[in-house]
DNA sequence: CCAGGGCGTGTAACCGGTTACATATCATGT
DNA sequence: ACATGATATGTAACCGGTTACACGCCCTGG
């Protein structure tokens, strides 16, 4: 025991502290901790001095005592449904590029569509200190709100474009994209059109894109019956047995609007096993324009989303918040529809 | 100023911390801090009101605070490439769901297949406070091994398989996924095979996979050619690319070996749009067993990775040896072929 | 010539937990 | 009845940085 402690005093010292290099240099803590933190407060001799010798001993400073005595970790979070999935992941990637530009850390948690999860998982990233938040979408558990605010832990929403809200937002305004893409399916004639949709629980966005695409569908009085609106997992195989259930009947869509790439291949595979051509038997179309929507066969009719730039532009909101300064409060990011080879007019019979 | 002082220490009180539970438990800070850490060592009734109590504030502790006397983060760092990638992502997934089961955070950064990069990266995770580390694949920069050691921060390798290293590695074998795949196309009877591999910059895994395939294809005496041998980028556009350059050709292979599903997908995608059939006239084989690639028309013939194993088992490994336990220090984990509709026997011509 | 301000540096309290050690309490065996 | 050990709790030093404040120096203007 004894041996122990004095391990710890001498031998066992650990990596290098502030006082060490401190020391070694021959100035105060004060000193080569205004070096790491703004450079230019310190003496051009001293700077020199104290930066070739943290080189030299290979010092890493202590990021959890950094926080602790600062208030500020330099870590930004996002809770996100869940990494696997391209749209996230390729949005994260760009997120955080962008971070580490500015010398920020992204923490990642994942709430697989769960209010509950998603705010356990805030409480975790507040514990372990973030300065803000990015949180997908703009439904959660009605506590969130209320920690993060006590905490006083700016957030931003990403993915959906919500100027009402009192808190900032960047994303495409999801029902208008729907407006538009429905509308253009509408206007090559379509009428019987089926929606093979996301799962609408916990993902406003997958419902403003439903909305968006009913609204339009109902103006030309061709709302679908229930049987052709089904809900499916972000998986090729499950928009698949969708589209087989639908296709299958003797009276099948000539149409069909997906809510993203995702299931719009997978429905587009089924067809083609069916022996339906696409798009001359049946359009079909998506949501998001995945780096893959365009090379596949056909290509995928669909609503490009500026991933990156939503995700950056989310990023680039709280590190302005932090530095104080006051970033448009809601973004609106522009969306485009992506005409490709899987929808067509509708041939008469 | 003089007001800035009372502020912070009344009214301007900073979110509860453990001495306010502790005051209002009628206790210390350590049986506080015990009730948190190791509750079983507090006495039952104080258990229940410090329990109700933290419940009652909404007392979230302060894991920078914990971390620097503690010495420890329950957080475990992992370096990939990128995120934007179907495989990491997945595996990400599912080693972030293992590590929220043992109460541990991932903290994930990227290093673009640059040693540089991860190096400083892995800086920045030990500066933020890593228990250990995840990295992807063995190669890397020569001082990297060297600060992990200095920062005593164990890590294991994940996707590789390395008996003869002295530090822990959990992967499949490559070279032998590779001789199997090349093995198996031989079998069929192709001997003009050409293979489409990932980068070989940096990336251990493509490497074996490479030389795996070379290797069977010269016990077959049908190395390819150098045109026949190319090298793209993980997207379906580079790889369709590389297979109209191959098949353009008067004198085209009748197989091509894949260095991973997508590259194989693209390589289908591009002779189908040439009017080349799949299997018919070309045998595509990938590697990973991506989701999706089942499902696709032609579905892939594929080396199956479990991804998700491989990556819990990576974290298991570390969390055992932040427990103290000495997990098996290499671990190999099984792939298999997956023979689906894009490969077929060569038709005598 | 001196008051005053700006600049560079040092001193030491503080951030919010953990934990070694001391102390108190109680059941147990002899 | 008492030594013994196990168990529960308190005390306070400590983790490794940051930063308010004090201090000393030099330059400037009245």
């Amino acid at each position: 025991m004894n041996n122990d402690r004095n391990q710890r005093k001498s031998a066992n010292k650990r990596s290098t502290g502030i006082r060490d290099i401190a020391r070694q240099a021959g100035v105060s803590t004060a000193t080569v901790s205004r070096f790491l933190n703004k450079p230019e407060a310190v003496g051009p001799e001293l700077r020199t001095k104290i930066s070739s010798i943290i080189k030299e001993t290979g010092y890493i400073p202590h990021a959890s005592a950094r926080a602790l005595s600062s208030r500020r970790t330099r870590t930004i979070g996002a809770i996100v449904p869940t990494i696997d999935n391209a749209m996230f992941a390729q949005g994260l990637q760009a997120l955080q590029g962008y971070l580490a530009t500015k010398d920020y850390l992204l923490l990642l948690a994942t709430n697989e569509y769960d209010v509950d999860i998603e705010l356990q998982q805030a409480r975790n990233l507040i514990a372990r200190g973030i300065d803000a938040l990015i949180l997908r979408g703009d439904e959660r558990h009605p506590d969130l709100r209320q920690m993060l605010s006590t905490n006083r832990i700016p957030f931003v929403n990403v993915g959906v474009y919500e100027p009402t809200k009192p808190y900032p937002s960047v994303g495409v305004d999801n029902a208008a994209a729907g407006r538009e893409l429905a509308a253009y399916i509408a206007g090559l004639g379509h009428r019987k059109i089926a929606v093979v949709a996301a799962h609408q629980r916990n993902n406003d966005r997958a419902q403003a894109r439903l909305r968006g695409i009913l609204e339009v569908l109902r103006e030309h009085g061709c709302v679908p019956p229930e049987r052709w609106r089904i809900e499916v997992d972000y998986q090729l195989g499950d928009a698949a047995d969708a589209a087989r259930a639908l296709l299958q009947a003797d009276d099948r869509p000539t149409a069909i609007i997906c809510g993203n790439d995702v299931i719009a291949y997978g429905v587009v595979l089924a067809a083609i096993r069916m022996g339906i051509r696409v798009p001359q038997d049946l359009s079909v179309a998506g949501f998001d324009d995945l780096e893959w929507s365009r090379h596949l066969i056909p290509s995928l009719t669909t609503i490009h989303m500026p991933t990156n730039e939503i995700w950056v532009r989310a990023g680039r909101c709280l590190v302005d918040i932090l530095a104080g300064k006051s970033p448009v409060l809601h973004q609106k990011i522009n969306y485009s529809l992506v005409v490709r080879e899987s929808t067509a007019a509708l041939r008469s019979k």
